[in-house]
DNA sequence: TCGACTCATGGAACCGGTTCCATTGACAGG
DNA sequence: CCTGTCAATGGAACCGGTTCCATGAGTCGA
């Protein structure tokens, strides 16, 4: 091992000073772009910018101006496939600003809470961006009491702006789609209601599927509806017991993409052929959707992230707090090849020849 | 909109000292666990600490002590699916550390020297982790001047410490699998080798797959090694090239789990059975293989990010550069259902009947 | 020609911590 | 009883920037 401390020289806003025979005082106004200095004065200090290599220490700079340059970022990091496409959003918008992106990750409650604990400060970063978390409404108050500006992503708060979909209408979207088609016995798989994150999602989903097959006048046979935690395996064993009932549903809908993998998987395993026997719907269009062929409801993940990002960017930009509007981004259904009419005869139980295992 | 600077009062080590009727000094050893403080004072500083929710400023400490308890990732975000998982395990061992996780995503060349040219000082990050990303040797060298201690995650360079994947030799294993099963026509789609980046992965496990190829004694008839950027279309659109040929191949290894979806997909959409026309291994073992069913060689991503991390935070814990030791991690074959012997006679060319499109 | 004003600039104070140094008081040893 | 040691502590200096204020030079109108 090698001692640390044998460190470069750090060339510090004084050495650039003297170099360029000015004090620091002006050496600062040039690096922050202030019109009260000469031209021949600009010139001379940046070349003793240039020359010495310098980079102004951003600790130093945040701690004076308070403010550090900073874009936090509060995710249930991964747990759910579309936070990563929503990252990326984020990070697109803040390539070429002067922010870095600070990730905080959340996987429980505690976690969430301590960094919330931390946040409620400016010096830890100049804005929160809150991914799919509700956030707890006393930490929402702390934070607009530091003056920390906000932007809720795929969740909502009040008085905070937030990027959202609106996903009880997402979940009409699929469950029209399902009965279009001629679907009645429409299963749904989605997260349990009181997950201990608090994630919404799930149970807006759920609502537009409800209000739906209501409205329809379809009457839900009690075991329609399944919750458990956001894994794909889960969601396949939940499918597992659907697809062994007698009334066996002619259609799922899944509240997410990673679920709806799990039906397939089921599916698949109990020898039944997608969407000749059964039909099945996810919510995202993540990335492997297209490769699975899942017919979906498409949310513009990137883009909300993006989007997000310049809000919380504009209002640091001009230092004021965003407005608390809410972004409503659009829905799209997109319709691939795990959905189709129901068969007629072969809907009734599991009698009907089962179609030969589908591949892969 | 609503001005920002109506903050809240901010607490300072002054208030604290005020209020526990002790100087600053005395605080701030409380604070840093210092040995030199009087039980009684220090319990009296703790209470004030309590009562008045004071929360030390990152900023100001890290001025003074020189250090910002962050650690960089450099990461080209997402452009491998594998990269999350990674990224997840670096955030697993962070977690509970005192250090923030900044993410510095990188596109493209340039960006990666945008984000080296800034991060070779002390004062941006305390330590960087560099994933996949083969860096420039000129940078390596500036931050080891610089003091900055480095761990290189899926890449390695000279004199630093690396946590990698013997690439080659799962090259190997995958290409061994296939000729153990029979195959003799294998075909590998990987990278281009002069990628923007200069990721190497590819290549080593195309080397992996030559040289097992070879040591059989199998010839490669020409173009039966494909290039493309990392991208599940392009792996598709080479493979459906493969596919066409007289002498098709009846097997193929995709350097990568997402370029293998890419040959799933092809080989489904020429009505190909596999494994019964063709095999397919990958590489990697993210999430969706296990749901796609391929075979491929299993790499420890979570664990790697976890490891490097955990070496970085190691070398910082005691103020060293870290031992420039390669870190070499155990690969695995992963047998799915997307390999098996090759099929006697209906092997040759597109005269067999293609069996039917494989569902979903 | 002189005062008022503008403009560029140097320098000090400040941001909120850490750390070194000097001071104080207690205590042990001679 | 005096001195040397040492632990506990207050306070100043410092980290490297930004910003306010004072200064001096130059401009302009009366």
């Amino acid at each position: 091992m090698v001692d640390t401390r044998e460190r470069g020289v750090v060339v510090t806003i004084a050495d650039v000073a003297a170099h360029a025979g000015v004090g620091a005082g002006t050496v600062s106004r040039v690096l922050n772009d202030s019109p009260r200095v000469s031209d021949t004065t600009r010139a001379r200090v940046l070349a003793a910018i240039e020359l010495l290599d310098y980079r102004p220490n951003p600790l130093a700079r945040g701690l004076s101006r308070g403010r550090c340059q900073t874009l936090g970022v509060v995710v249930p990091f991964f747990t759910h496939a579309s936070a990563v496409e929503r990252l990326r959003g984020v990070a697109a918008a803040l390539d070429g600003s002067r922010y870095d992106l600070v990730l905080f990750n959340v996987e429980s409650p505690v976690h969430r809470d301590e960094h919330f604990a931390t946040l409620t400060r400016r010096d830890r970063a100049d804005g929160l961006l809150i991914m799919s978390l509700p956030p707890p409404p006393h930490s929402l108050a702390r934070l607009a009491d530091a003056g920390v500006p906000v932007v809720l992503l795929d969740t909502s708060g009040r008085g905070v702006p937030a990027v959202v979909t609106d996903d009880v209408e997402g979940g009409r979207l699929a469950t029209h789609h399902l009965l279009a088609l001629g679907h009645e016995r429409i299963a749904f798989i989605g997260d349990d209601p009181d997950n201990p994150l608090g994630f919404t999602a799930g149970s807006s989903r759920e609502a537009g599927y409800r209000q739906t097959m209501a409205g329809a006048g379809v009457a839900l046979p009690p075991g329609y509806v399944c919750h458990g935690p956001h894994v794909r395996a889960i969601a396949r064993r939940l499918t597992e017991r659907l697809l062994a009932r007698r009334d066996r549903p002619t259609a799922v809908f899944a509240s997410s993409d990673v679920q709806a993998l799990g039906v397939l998987e089921a599916a698949r395993a109990a020898g039944l052929d997608v969407p000749g026997d059964v039909s099945v719907v996810g919510f995202d269009d993540v990335e492997v959707s297209g490769y699975a062929g899942l017919t979906t409801v498409r949310q513009p993940l990137f883009e909300s992230g993006q989007l997000a990002a310049r809000i919380l960017l504009d209002a640091l930009e001009d230092g004021h707090l965003p407005e608390p509007r809410e972004h409503r981004l659009g829905l799209e259904l997109v319709e691939r090849s795990t959905t189709a009419p129901p068969s007629i005869g072969r809907s009734r139980g599991l009698s009907a020849t089962p179609k030969r295992n589908a591949q892969r």
